[in-house]
DNA sequence: TCTGCAAGTAACCGATCGGTTACTAATGCA
DNA sequence: TGCATTAGTAACCGATCGGTTACTTGCAGA
């Protein structure tokens, strides 16, 4: 009995035996938790070599250098968190409804994804030099941007959004919102000496962003 | 001719000359530039050590250790944003106006101090495990959460704007709405393939920022 | 003016860590 | 079935880098 290809085999390898497609997934994945966790200059090879039980060397074989990785992980990050945006679904009856939706499903997405959030402020300390070099994340546009154009669009036609709104910047602002509040969160509950990703807490400021973004729009 | 204590002497010291309080001083600076562009683990003491023209040994003289002298840089930078708030004067009649001159500061502020956005990046990567060790941050809290609670309790009261407005909850949204902008410009910039700090594009979003919190504020 | 101590210098060291070498062996296919 | 390909192993290597040793020297206060 051998599994079906593309489909990654759950039973611990042994030792010497070969399974490509799963040891490079493996290795991905493992690296994505470390420089998560650690960023770029503190992801350590051999930690992710051990944790993910292959081999340093086939870290090298299939990523090429420590920078490569790197690259393959922020490009995973990157496509995972477009294929989410493009399966979300708008209420296509009130705008109002529809912006809440999207507003939320950010919220959310950030919540369940600390690894991009991470990537992301790794990625910024180095300036983008990576995320630059790969043409495959350049090209990939997040269609969040259509999505707030159409809506505010039909929210001003419907008198129920103020117009002037620019699409970009309201993205932006509805990213900031929840990136800063988790991204920050452990210097943040230092200082207030709380903590701030509780369940009650988190809920607390989706309801927050939601406000505040509801509230700006209104005519 | 000598200079007066406390004074730091900008003539270029000789070999051999003594003058602990610039050595420090230039130790200190430097540090904050390389952590602020490397990061904790990017960071290099020999260049820190290179570029304040003081030798390697002073460094560890005066701060003990790369950490040590990491988290002199994190004291330093918390102090001088406190001392800035502490500084701002809102306009006493009002509170739209004065909300204003607070969401402005704030973000011209993180426009001035970027290495305060990226040291506070740094820091939450490491799970704020120096800022925690460090009385001294801990208990210098923000001014600024007062002042917010003092505006919207006028501005409520004289109804300008909505009640029910959480006061942290809003200091970190003005915070996130600048932050997340400057933090991410590198990312966001290559995904846009256009320049996000130039002076008019901070500009505008300086205004994008005033106009979602007052938006929000509104009654 | 003497002197003890802090400030300053240069050379060095050992651990870490990214990356490599040299090799073995499983696998798919001609 | 045999063989080229490529997955996989283990041991190793050299550069880097945080930190130290061993020493010299300027200077404030006795």
């Amino acid at each position: 009995m051998e599994a079906p290809a593309n489909v990654v085999n759950l039973r611990r390898r042994q030792r010497g035996e070969r399974d490509p497609v799963r040891t490079r997934e493996a290795i991905l994945e493992t690296a994505t938790q470390e420089f998560a966790a650690k960023g770029l200059n503190g992801a350590r090879v051999d930690t992710i070599a051990k944790r993910s039980r292959a081999n340093k060397r086939m870290i090298y074989h299939y990523f090429g250098d420590k920078a490569g990785l790197y690259l393959a992980v922020l490009e995973k990050t990157y496509a995972a968190i477009r294929m989410a945006e493009i399966g979300l679904q708008l209420s296509d009856r009130d705008p109002v409804d529809g912006m809440k939706q999207l507003v939320q499903f950010t919220w959310n997405y950030f919540i369940q994804h600390p690894e991009f959030l991470s990537l992301l402020g790794t990625e910024n300390l180095h300036r983008a030099r990576y995320l630059k070099q790969s043409r495959r994340i350049r090209e990939l546009h997040s269609p969040l941007i259509d999505m707030i154009s159409k809506l505010i669009e039909r929210g001003v036609r419907i008198g129920v959004f103020r117009p002037d709104v620019d699409a970009v910047q309201l993205y932006i602002t509805i990213a900031a919102l929840g990136f800063f509040y988790l991204s920050n969160r452990h210097t943040l509950s230092t200082i207030f000496g709380r903590e701030l990703d509780t369940p009650e807490r988190l809920a607390t400021r989706g309801r927050h962003i939601e406000e505040v973004v509801l509230g700006y729009l209104r005519p």
